[in-house]
DNA sequence: TATTGGTTCTGGACCGTTACGGTCACTCCA
DNA sequence: TGGAGTGACCGTAACGGTCCAGAACCAATA
């Protein structure tokens, strides 16, 4: 059994009596051989079922992998699950595609605290997306000396980063429930922490969240609550470990057991929104009158239902990390790019009812 | 200006007075060496500043890039927006994160005839899915020394390929709407080649057809209507180029400008589906009653929206692709994977008028 | 005729790693 | 005491390219 060595550089230039380095012309410089020559080495390397360069071999001489690496710890089901991650995703395709880079998923599920496929992966750079800043992937891309853009984190040393003002966000969704009268309000937020604790979240919880995006936006609603004399302590705030309607709705039905003179419950993204939606659908409890509810994220499927909601460019922000990324060489970082959000006022929030401004009245 | 060279393991290995083979162990076989040497090796690589092990260089010594490239020659952003094929590529992404593999996305813009990408991809093996079978970039794939399955594609020589029985599918929905009682019918249809044709198709284009998942559906439509003696050379086909609810819209347009007298609109997507839906409605139409409209690969959009429509396992789809990418070596190839669909009978469809049936009566 | 300039091709260094087949010292046991 | 066995480490040879400085050749110019 004769197994044959495919061909390589130095094979067809030894078949062609030429030097590798000819051979290399003819397929990256076809102006620096002449053309007749050109086509023998062609034509031989058709002959000899010679591929072309290897992509490898030639990444490690140039310095360059001609790919983006994309860190999403999350489980990536629900990463394709969430319109908002998937046109994240969207965005950063494109800004590669634009430039001709391609885009690598590296695979690091949150159980399997596998580092190993960060190192592993052939690339010029890396864009990480909403991980816990204790992530240990995310440690081990800030090792590797490409350079990197981190999305809804927070900021780091000589880090590229995308986001938005998640403070200024969160804020206008509780001015707006504030001026609409709300006192009694209830919070769904997304996971806080690599540890699950689907359930009531204290405090000090809160303040110690390692995803920057969710601490963020507890702390402005802290804020703003505490201005309206509404003392935080006694808010009572969700947390579901992972992301889906059903989880809203669970968690909406813990708040509601809970407490079932809440008049608004602000959820932390729109898919918790409209889980929750669905809860007081089957409650019989009517949105906006007798219950109002709050998304973030301004996916199409909340337009459609009407949610009230921060609307955030989640295509451009995967375009501007990739965009960051692409041409970080020709700056200096670290730069930060925030993008801007607006208030999208829907049919599912509204004054509470007089029975309950009456817990507030003289 | 001094620039610092990073690290390598050699002189890494200088540093300590090792052998770069010694280093290289210290990272890869801990066993090759004793506890105390490895931690004074890891231990100078902090404080060297090394990074590991460069991927690149390894994987061209070890010839295993890691990850496995994915050619979708559609653009990308109407990937990103079917969500057939973001179940696709989230099987597929499972599958790769299952066996730690990276999921590289070869840009591959249909504009750009820029076959390079596909020669720069450091990847161990290629999924394809679904381009035109005249695709240079499907071309440039089966050139490249790695293994290779296509998706939703014809057979080839030595590559696996994983798909669905189009055609059995397809038949099922033509025996619906003909036990039914619908003989006017319509077709909207996806693009059937690389040239953007949005209008009418003659048969002739049907069967030149590059895109094999709609040649096969055609040709079994075909078959199916003319054994209910309907003349297939008068059942009007339209194609749209672009994929989406407004092309599903005006194709329904189309079809409905020309002859309003037909009873069924058979869609080869749900996403087109959709868009006919609304053109109905529109239209003032009551779908089943006055017109029933039927789609393709049972999305949840279309569950939801009661379509009648053939359900196919994306995810599976995805999944199998990645496994046979995977456990390539193990086995002889070409393998064929064919999954199985499901009709599933909404309330999209009925039986047509009476006004309508009295056409074909004595 | 010597010089210049341009085109075409070459040789060798280099990219950073891992595979492979050793060597060497030391222990163990008959 | 000597031979086998074992653990720890090393040297060399790839892996398959691209880069760079120059050589060889030829035609045009001074």
């Amino acid at each position: 059994m004769h197994v044959r060595r495919p061909a390589t550089l130095a094979s067809l230039a030894a078949e062609l009596g030429v030097s590798r380095t000819t051979v290399s012309n003819a397929y990256n410089r076809p102006d620096q051989l002449s053309p007749e020559l050109r086509r023998r080495v062609l034509e031989t390397a058709r002959r000899l079922g010679y591929p072309g360069p290897d992509p490898v071999a030639r990444s490690l001489r140039t310095r360059k992998a001609g790919a983006v690496g994309l860190l999403l710890t999350e489980n990536l089901s629900y990463a394709f699950r969430d319109p908002a991650a998937i046109g994240f995703l969207e965005g950063v395709a494109l800004a590669c595609e634009d430039s001709g880079q391609g885009l690598l998923l590296v695979p690091a599920s949150p159980e399997r605290e596998d580092v190993a496929a960060v190192h592993r992966a052939g690339v010029d750079g890396f864009i990480v997306y909403s991980v816990p800043d204790d992530d240990p992937h995310l440690a081990a891309v800030l090792e590797r000396p490409v350079p990197t853009v981190v999305v809804d984190q927070p900021e780091l040393d000589n880090v590229d980063r995308v986001g938005i003002d998640d403070r200024a966000a969160v804020t206008q969704i509780a001015q707006h429930l504030i001026e609409l009268g709300h006192r009694r309000i209830g919070v769904v937020c997304m996971r806080l922490a690599r540890d699950r604790n689907d359930g009531f979240v204290t405090v000090d919880r809160q303040h110690a969240a390692h995803f920057h995006v969710q601490r963020a936006r507890l702390e402005a609603l802290a804020t703003a609550f505490a201005a309206a004399n509404v003392d935080w302590t006694t808010v009572p705030v969700v947390e579901r470990f992972d992301h889906n309607t059903a989880c809203g709705s669970s968690a909406a039905a813990q708040l509601l057991d809970r407490d079932p003179h809440l008049t608004a419950l602000i959820c932390t993204s729109d898919i918790l929104a409209l889980g929750a939606l669905a809860e007081a659908r089957r409650r019989g409890l009517r949105v906006p009158q007798d219950l109002t509810i709050t998304g973030f994220d301004g996916i199409p499927e909340a337009e459609r239902a009407g949610l009230t909601t921060v609307r955030q460019p989640v295509l451009e922000k995967g375009r501007a990390a990739g965009k960051l990324l692409v041409n970080a060489a020709d700056h200096t970082r670290p730069r930060t790019v925030t993008l801007s959000t607006e208030l999208v006022i829907g049919t599912s929030s509204a004054a509470p009812r007089m029975s309950e401004e009456r817990w507030f009245g003289p």
